[in-house]
DNA sequence: CATTAATAGTTGTATATACAATTATCCCGT
DNA sequence: ACGGGATAATTGTATATACAACTATTAATG
């Protein structure tokens, strides 16, 4: 017969810290009145350090179809922390850039997602945070080739 | 000014990690014509070891909302994996139990997840997969007790 | 230059998930 | 036995995500 421990499953894993951080993360936002996601700010941090860029190349950075740019795009444009404006050159990009709002909330968002870290890695030295960084980012390497059709 | 290395980040780690992962393993189970999820497997998991059980508490082993068990467990009835019954004590408790067809599937099931694993720990030794794991628990571990309102 | 290819984004559809509110049932204290 | 509170599950609503189909625009090729 059949065994396979659950627990002991990376799968189970990743899949239940990710959406513990995302979660915890998410709330914290709101009970400090900020209305955004954890998904959100993850797309939010690499628009204010890269500069405006098209949805694809968010996409890109953030290993998402496209489709899923789009509508995480909408949240954050109906929330006021980005803006959508047409490519003066290739009409079809959309530049996506953060806005004045979102650049002096930043600060206080980074420093709730760096408690919320915090709070995961209590107990864990730096050295170790790296390794367990350092494994997540081979597993990614391993799996990135094929497993999203964009990349495909 | 305010700087944050986002690949740096366990969050986006876990979630890319996450993501990539769960998405390959969907996408295989497509390819080998077994209309089954990720998600839906880990939870099938829990119920092939564990025997029947309420909603309650396979979320409870899910780490997941009620609500979100609700639906998941929807989707593998409506495909046949799983069957509800009324519990004969207690009429709310609905108790959750694989079908035979489930049980038939699993062997295949468990093997293609295998092999998933194997291709995204590709050049890990057993030892390094034994750490990377026993991060992951303890940084579920820090998160699990406030992260859930249900665990609140 | 016109037709075909490719590319960027959006939208339809489906699953995964959380939170709030609702429904149905049970249990407890009086 | 009844009423109030607790509990199990569902449903409404919102976000996150993928895939397929579509639209609009650009590029490429004859």
């Amino acid at each position: 017969m059949f065994t396979y421990d659950r627990n002991k499953s990376l799968g189970h894993l990743t899949g239940l810290t990710n959406r513990l951080l995302s979660n915890r993360l998410t709330r914290r936002f709101r009970e400090a009145g900020i209305d955004m996601t954890a998904e959100q700010w993850g797309a939010l941090l690499v628009l204010i350090n890269g500069d405006a860029m098209t949805q694809g190349q968010l996409g890109e950075k953030l290993c998402l179809e496209k489709s899923s740019v789009s509508r995480l795009v909408n949240g954050l444009e109906r929330r006021g922390w980005i803006m959508r404006k047409k490519s003066t050159g290739d009409c079809r990009h959309k530049l996506v850039s953060v806005t004045k709002n979102a650049l002096e909330t930043a600060e206080q968002c980074a420093s709730i997602a760096g408690a919320v870290l915090e709070e995961a890695q209590k107990g864990m030295t730096e050295d170790e945070r790296l390794v367990c960084r350092s494994f997540l980012s081979r597993i990614i390497g391993n799996l990135e080739q094929s497993a999203l059709k964009v990349t495909a």
